[in-house]
DNA sequence: AAAAAGCCCAACCGCGAAGGC
DNA sequence: AGCCTTCGCGGTTGGGCTTTT
């Protein structure tokens, strides 16, 4: 027996959304906010599984997301991070305002990918391809692989954390011995990004990006210790910022003449602050 | 000009995690 | 403790668009 479907298919609409939809669905979250995406499309009207919903707000209505072709810094920082966290887009896009997991994986996917072969850099490993195949041989039977290895990241926030005398629990520490990562082996981890970064000639950025304290945008952290409070700490000012450039964008793109006010004593919903 | 091939990206699918009961 | 529901993530696919032949 399968697994239950997310929601009732039938008599949902599947496919592309049209801009009705899209009106639709922004309107609702914009006066009532996210509060189940089960919930979602039946109040507002939509045709649609609360996952599609959900998928269709966060890679491509969401106010504060940013649009265009990626940089060949932020690829470079993809690459990085790839290194580090392997094919946790989650993680990786957390680092880019305005990006999602969906728009990164696609980018690695069909642009960096090849960029790395064409550099001789194998895009799994993060290492030059003839030395990968050496590794290969000599380490066949070792635990950690040294790209993905799930949990290094963790691993390495454990590390800043004891470092601080305030040690915390993370999932690594649940994940028993086999994806347990060394100190040796987050040192040659970093030496292969080391590696990778003086092949891309990416140093000269990565200093500067270490050395300037401003340029919120960009500034998307290449240390270790802070991964996991950048997003937070993205500030209203980018908040206000892409809202705004949002709102003119989609004031050229949509009609808003066309929104109806939804109903505003939805009994379980808040309302905006 | 038309067909084929390649590229790109939005959307779907299935799984695991988290949380409530 | 175990079951169920919901959410979030990563892998994959389908189809539109662009480039090449």
């Amino acid at each position: 027996m399968g697994r239950q479907p997310c929601c009732d298919k039938v008599g949902l609409k599947r496919g592309p959304w049209t801009i009705e939809e899209d009106h639709k669905l922004m309107n609702f979250i914009l006066n009532n906010g996210i509060h189940c995406w089960r919930m979602v499309p039946k109040l507002a009207g939509l045709l649609r599984c609360g996952k599609s919903c959900r998928l269709r707000w966060i890679n491509y209505l969401r106010p504060d997301l940013k649009r265009g072709g990626f940089t060949e810094m932020e690829e470079d920082q993809i690459i990085q991070l790839h290194s580090r966290l392997g094919n946790r887009w989650s993680k990786i896009a957390s680092h880019f305002p305005g990006r999602t997991d969906n728009e990164i994986k696609n980018h690695w996917n069909t642009r960096i990918k090849k960029r790395l072969k064409l550099l001789g850099v194998d895009p799994v490993t993060h290492m030059p391809t003839e030395q990968k195949d050496h590794i290969d041989e000599d380490n066949n039977n070792t635990k950690l692989q040294p790209n993905v290895s799930q949990g290094s990241e963790d691993n390495v926030e454990i590390k800043s954390l004891e470092s601080d005398g305030t040690k915390e629990m993370t999932k690594a520490e649940g994940k028993g011995e086999e994806n347990m990562v060394t100190w040796d082996d987050t040192a040659e981890l970093l030496n292969n990004f080391e590696m990778l970064c003086s092949q891309l000639d990416m140093g000269s950025w990565v200093s500067q990006e270490t050395n300037t304290s401003t340029n919120s945008l960009c500034s998307s952290s290449v240390s270790v210790d802070d991964s996991s409070n950048l997003s937070m700490g993205e500030s209203t000012y980018l908040q206000e910022n892409s809202l705004k450039q949002w709102v003119d964008s989609m004031d050229s793109i949509l009609s808003w003449d066309g929104f109806n006010p939804l109903d505003q004593d939805i009994f379980f919903m808040e309302n905006r602050e």
